[in-house]
RNA sequence: GGACGCUUAGCUCAGCUGGGAGAGCGUCUCCCUUACAAGGAGAGGGUCAGCGGUUCAAGUCCGUUAGCGUCCACCA
């Protein structure tokens, strides 16, 4: 019994077993040495949780192009890993210690990286099961996690080198600190949201007097370690002020009143507090004048002893505590709503708070610099869309430096270490001789710090390792362009400074997924997609074919249900037509080749067709163009094969006509094959299985070639095609019109001049008495086209069909008229442009060809159209 | 305050280097025809946001305005 497709397709039974089966036979970790290698390193996810549709797209893209790239010849690797997410995962940890009751500080640093390494585990699981799922063609062989071993070294590496080299320095800076995970942010971490507030102002009375400088906050909780108030020297209010001193009203200290232009006269009052601990500006102030910088907060965003009274308390209830007071002493002036931009940890949403802190630092401008160096060489890494390339120079431009020490305990430890003594900083890939004299530094480092080394680090780098040498730099990397600059920069310049070369040739940017409603898919909104969802319901290919093929390079896409029914019905059809094509093979059929010269009109036909699709598809896929590309293969199956081709293909399969049948079937085969091949990489599973019945279970689509072109001249036979296409066309919009059953047969007059086309059509008469039922079937170079009926002048052909009773003369000259009508505008614009001579003097020659060639047609469609008008009219 | 994106059919969106606007879904008509009714055959539907410019020719290039959106930026 020969193999056949189920009646129905049911993407779960397909989709089932295939994945194993892959992996059995080591299909993405066989590596053909031979042939030229394309790498996709994948863009880590983070072990926080489960992916989420934005990674299923991301991670669609990538194996769409591992499995095209693998069809067209290359040995591709597709490397496999997660990120450890220093500041997500512990966070997450922590929230699910905190359920138990447990801090972290209850259990210490080690048994909670134990815990936190059972929560990867687990995590990471979950995320291959996920995988798995969409079809990924990883190589599990050489999966990384950023905080292996090897990652580890390549990153102790990494911080020793840039320490020697200077470009790594710990120095005392405001950082933006987060108080509820306690920990240092870089600047990028930092959400800036626009927030409603209040300026408080605030009197200061000046000393040994009656007067006040009015000072204008919107963080009065500061005041604390407040050391001078400004005001700019130009201004003509407070010059007499300069060199006494205030009273700072929330502790009572004296500071003095300094002058410097960076205060605008026109904001508050051109009075400013001066607060070189708590705010960035204020530290440059600070720096300049020498002056003190007092802290006044606590790590964890409580007020210290220099707040007197107020210590222990929050900063915000220390705040609402402080302007009470003040207001009850009137020394409190003013509260004015205010809108301000508030900076919101990324990752903990509390309100950063600018601080004073030791940290460690990498020097940005020399890595800039070469990263922006590289993009001047033919070597640049190439933007897809190139406009994301303006963002990354314009960010390295104005970079400042890079704060990457984290307070946190899941992460790369910062090989650093203090003399317990002599508090003399060592920093070394192993730790000093005699440790026993120093304590290692208690932070680690920014997770990008170890993700900006991925392309690399994961090939074995620093080691200079077989795969280092061969896959590197990677060939493209696809991601989202919301961490073009926490990711796709810092790999750029760590790639150019460690391996003097770019990371990757391209990368290409997708956007966000959003909702129907086009809201960005968020947890508080909980309008958030689960792939495996939508999975278990439509498949992975169904998925996979909606991520793919509804976007464009660099734009968002909304998850719109019906068209990821759309995508199902889709291969519902592809699956159909496989059925009818395997359904007409014969037990014994062997495929062994085309035979070019045995092949009917519609044979050639499809061929041609399917030579321009496997161009179209080709290119646009070399240009991340998937949703040109889809339209290409969706048309072509769609219309093309399965409305065209298989109907008329059934007319030979009925025949008795043996080696006709044998031709036609090879063509299907052909062509059904072709198809699976080209859209395997959007659909893996449902190509495979499709493959499979073709063939056998052990063999797999994956180890097949994308289809080449058949060198042969199509073009007149396609013409003969297109003609036939017309005449059904045409006819079946005319039963409709009329309202005339489909399957009622019709007499058909077809008025031929060229010979070669009447010849042809004459030979496939066949196809016409089939596709326009006609009953009368008459092919001439003259034949009868007036009368009591419809005429169409097409191109180069007229048809008559005689419909006595439904279409009388009178409309028939009507319609003649209207077609006179229509084709005299034509001609008129034709002429319009070809009678320009600016336009042909400038247009390109080819142009020129075009509108003469349809002027030609236009013309003689309207000379035939009078004359029949008049032999009408004439009767 | 800078930079960028979007505005095309009722809805969601394509339209790559300028040469008579397309798809999916929805709507309307007809059809259970031997791969598929989650289907087939047809039809209707758009001054391509407004204005100006370049060009023989603009949805496409340039300028500008408006609406929506995103990113970057230390104004207390």
């Amino acid at each position: 019994m020969k193999k056949q497709l189920s009646t129905k397709y049911e993407a779960r039974k397909v989709e089932e077993g295939k994945y194993d089966f892959w992996l059995e036979k080591n299909l993405f970790s066989e590596h053909d040495k031979s042939k030229p290698p394309f790498t996709i390193v994948i863009p880590p996810p983070n072990v926080t949780g489960k992916l989420h549709l934005g990674h299923a797209w991301d991670e669609t893209l990538q194996d769409m192009m591992i499995r095209y790239k693998k069809l067209r010849g290359y040995d591709v690797l597709y490397l496999p890993g997660m990120d450890h997410a220093g500041i997500a995962t512990q966070a997450k940890i922590e929230e699910r210690l905190r359920k138990q009751g447990i801090s972290r500080y209850d259990l210490g640093r080690e048994k909670f990286l134990e815990v936190a390494w059972d929560w990867k585990k687990e995590y990471a699981d979950f995320i291959r099961s996920q995988w798995k799922k969409l079809g990924l063609a990883l190589d599990y062989t050489k999966e990384r996690f950023t905080l292996d071993e090897g990652l580890n070294e390549a990153v102790t590496h990494v911080f020793v080198s840039l320490y020697e080299k200077g470009l790594i320095y710990r120095g005392e800076r405001i950082i933006n600190y987060d108080p509820v995970q306690k920990t240092a942010l870089s600047n990028i971490e930092v959400i800036y949201k626009e927030t409603e507030s209040s300026l408080y102002y605030f009197k200061y009375i000046i000393e040994g007097s009656e007067d006040y400088l009015e000072v204008a906050t919107t963080r009065p909780e500061t005041m604390f370690g407040d050391v001078c108030v400004v005001v700019n020297p130009e201004d003509e209010r407070y010059q007499k002020y300069i060199g006494k001193n205030v009273i700072n009203p929330s502790n009572g200290q004296l500071i003095p009143i300094i002058a410097d232009d960076y205060v605008d006269v026109s904001f508050g009052t051109g009075v400013m507090k001066c607060t070189p601990a708590h705010d960035p500006n204020d530290f440059i102030l600070g720096e300049k004048y020498n002056l003190e910088k007092p802290i006044c907060m606590n790590e964890d965003g409580t007020i210290n002893h220099l707040g007197h009274k107020y210590e222990g308390l929050d900063r915000f209830d220390a705040r609402q505590q402080l302007v009470k007071d003040l207001q009850e002493s009137g020394l409190c002036t003013k509260i004015e709503k205010h809108i301000n931009q508030v900076g919101y940890s990324e990752r903990s949403d509390a309100i950063v708070e600018p601080y004073l802190s030791k940290q460690w630092f990498v020097k940005m401008k020399p890595l800039a610099k070469q990263a922006l160096d590289l993009q001047q060489t033919e070597n640049k890494v190439n933007f897809y869309p190139p406009r994301f390339e303006k963002t990354f120079e314009m960010w390295l431009e104005n970079i400042e430096d890079w704060c990457i020490s984290r307070q946190l305990w899941w992460g790369h430890r910062i090989p650093a270490y203090y003399h317990k003594d002599t508090g003399e900083v060592y920093v070394g890939a192993n730790p000093p001789k005699d440790i026993e004299n120093y304590i290692q530094d208690e932070d680690v480092l920014d997770t990008w710090f170890s993700s900006a080394l991925w392309p690399f680090s994961t090939l074995g780098w620093p080691n200079k390792t077989e795969d280092l040498e061969r896959y590197y730099p990677t060939d493209v990397l696809i991601t989202g362009y919301d961490i073009l600059l926490f990711w796709v920069v810092r790999m750029i310049f760590q790639g150019v400074e460690f391996t003097k070369t770019r990371p990757f040739k391209d990368v290409l940017f997708h956007g966000l997924i959003r909702d129907e409603q086009g809201r960005k898919m968020s947890k508080s909104l909980g309008n958030g997609i689960d792939p495996i969802e939508v999975i278990d319901k439509y498949g992975a290919d169904t998925l996979r074919h909606f991520l793919t093929t509804n976007s464009t390079p660099g734009l968002d896409i909304r998850y719109q249900v019906d068209k990821v029914e759309a995508s199902w019905n889709f291969i519902n059809k592809i699956w159909n037509a496989s059925r009818f094509v395997i359904h007409n093979l014969t037990e014994d059929y062997q495929f062994e080749g085309l035979n070019l010269n045995n092949l009917s009109v519609p044979d050639k036909w499809i061929l041609k067709r399917l030579n321009e699709t496997i161009k179209a598809v080709s290119d646009n896929l070399d240009k991340y163009e998937f949703g040109l590309s889809g339209n290409y293969l969706y048309k072509f199956i769609w219309d093309d094969f399965c409305s065209w081709y298989i109907e008329l293909s059934k007319v030979t399969l009925n025949s008795n006509d043996k080696d006709a049948v044998q031709t036609t079937l090879d063509v299907l085969y052909y062509v059904l094959k072709s198809i699976i091949i080209m859209i395997h990489p959007l659909m893996p599973f449902v190509s495979e299985e499709i493959y499979q019945t073709l063939h056998s279970d052990d063999v797999s689509i994956m180890n097949e070639s994308w289809p080449s072109i058949i060198e042969h001249d199509f073009d007149f036979y396609a013409e003969v095609m297109e003609a036939i296409i017309s005449v059904v066309s045409s006819l079946r919009t005319l039963r409709n019109e009329e309202n005339i059953a489909p399957n009622k047969k019709i007499d058909l007059y077809i008025q031929v001049e060229d010979e070669k086309l009447l010849n042809a059509l004459n030979d496939n008469r066949v196809y016409l008495e089939r596709f326009a039922v006609s009953n009368t079937l008459e092919i001439a170079s003259k034949t009868n086209l007036v009368g009591e009926g419809k005429t169409f002048i097409l191109k180069g052909i007229e048809l008559f069909v005689p419909l006595s009773g439904l279409i009388d003369i009178e409309e028939q000259i009507n319609n003649l008229k209207k077609e006179i009508k229509k084709l005299e505008g034509e001609i008129a614009r034709c002429n319009g442009m070809l009678n320009n001579p600016s336009f042909m003097a400038k247009a390109p020659q080819k142009k020129i060809d075009e509108e003469k060639a349809k002027l030609e047609d236009y013309q003689s469609r309207y000379q035939k159209a009078k004359e029949l008008l008049e032999s009408l009219t004439s009767k």
